[in-house]
DNA sequence: CGCTCAGTTGAAACTCGTCAAAACACGTGG
DNA sequence: CCACGTGTTTTGACGAGTTTCAACTGAGCG
């Protein structure tokens, strides 16, 4: 099984239980992936998309940008996360998509997403993890409308422990975040000077250790509990994060 | 054509032209609607959805809320707009929906919208309708993290007004909105306090009359400039607004 | 008339943004 | 190996924006 194939069969069984002819089906409609800089547009608001992207290694965003060059990011996408299924449906984008770090990039072509829909599991799994993604925003909007500084950022990070641990690429107490702390902030609707005062005051509380890409969270459950966190939102399959 | 039909109809015929045959099935099934009192919850978070919800009259809104009982509007459902079509597919609603005031309610029953999936035009209607409900989502999520409190309230006046033009339920330069103050702070993430101080503000300044369920927009380019306001997310077709 | 709920106002407290500068990490080329 | 440059993190001081509290006004309704 090629590597795209792979790393999408991977966050689609979090969401719906394959069978081996779909990942067969998978494997024989994604094409290989293609390398990306960091930091680069990979689809600019007002285009027109002809792709399905999935990323495949590394973190991308959708963003969006006001006229005085603020920008903030309206979605992270991690391995395995995809455009949307249904883009082409839209005359040009609302939003720009850009990698984050230097990304392995595959685009899937029309019919490949049309022949994936026509196996029941499959659709199941392509359908819930655009509901997700809605959920994912709702999430978003009523963490920067409601909470404050501190537990808005904690939030992001319980959220993003959950996303990465069921791809494997999170342990039980940390996981690598490819992101500055003026990222963070694009994310959060916080200036890059305050996200650090809260990283600091969350050192300080020995809540989360963030540092250089690193991220450590000696105990996750006194974390979520300190933001309210509660995964129900994610709609992840019970055994997600269990399989290799 | 019974109610219920003709406000989704004219609701999808801002997303996409339908046929005499469309506008036959719609009407063959969707149910009529029944009625429900103001502030009343249809469905809460956690529970199983059994139907797609099709507003027929008044406003809903969906909805979150954290521990402390804060609550954040997380979408406005106005005459035409429905629940998640495939919402079913997901176990347990993350979010609640709840009338505003008294509202018309249709419930669709899900071979209804499969139904409605068969034909091409409708299916790209429906397909269109939650992919501009997720690009309100983003845009919101760029209001509150972004803009400060006089351009959000602009921004979110602005879109409303578009959207009730789309369905033929506002004017040139105003229309009826039966939200409190508070309701609006709900939106925008602001206290209710500073949503008056914002209003009196966008008054003094004549940009936006509003008092007592009423908006009047004397000047909608201006208004529009001034929170950088662009509809494109709205996905709209041109023709909107001017059919019966 | 008196109730209630929405809108309005002022003062004080607090959160967070801005500006500016310094400390630090990292990669590059000398 | 060190020096340098770039980009990220950290810090302090200050001010703007927003919340909170509490009281008051006004409209609508029984």
């Amino acid at each position: 099984m090629n590597r795209s194939a792979q790393v999408l069969a991977t966050k689609l069984r979090t969401l719906s239980s394959l069978s081996a002819g779909d990942l067969e089906l998978i494997d024989r409609v994604i094409p290989p992936a293609s390398h990306y800089e960091a930091r680069r547009d990979l689809i600019r608001e007002g285009e027109v998309p002809q792709y399905v992207m999935l990323v495949v290694q590394g973190f991308a965003c959708r963003y969006k940008t006001l006229r005085d060059g603020k920008r903030h990011l309206v979605a992270l996408l991690l391995p395995g996360d995809c455009g949307d299924l249904h883009a082409p449906l839209l005359d040009h984008m609302d939003h720009g998509i850009a990698t984050h770090t230097a990304c392995l990039i595959a685009k899937i072509p029309r019919e490949g997403v049309l022949d994936m829909l026509e196996s029941p599991a499959l659709e199941k799994a392509l359908r819930r993890s655009t509901l997700v993604d809605e959920a994912i925003l709702r999430e978003w909007l009523l963490n920067i409308g409601q909470r404050r500084s501190e537990e808005r950022l904690a939030h992001l990070l319980c959220e993003l422990h959950h996303r990465l641990r069921a791809i494997g690429m999170a342990g039980e107490a940390g996981y690598d975040l490819p992101l500055t702390q003026a990222e963070l902030g694009e994310i959060a609707g916080l200036s890059t000077v305050h996200v650090n005062r809260v990283v600091k005051e969350l050192r300080r509380r020995e809540l989360v250790y963030l540092r250089r890409g690193r991220v450590e969270i000696p105990d996750p459950r006194r974390l979520a509990w300190l933001c309210g966190f509660n995964a129900n939102y994610l709609h992840q399959l019970a055994e997600a994060g269990t399989f290799s």
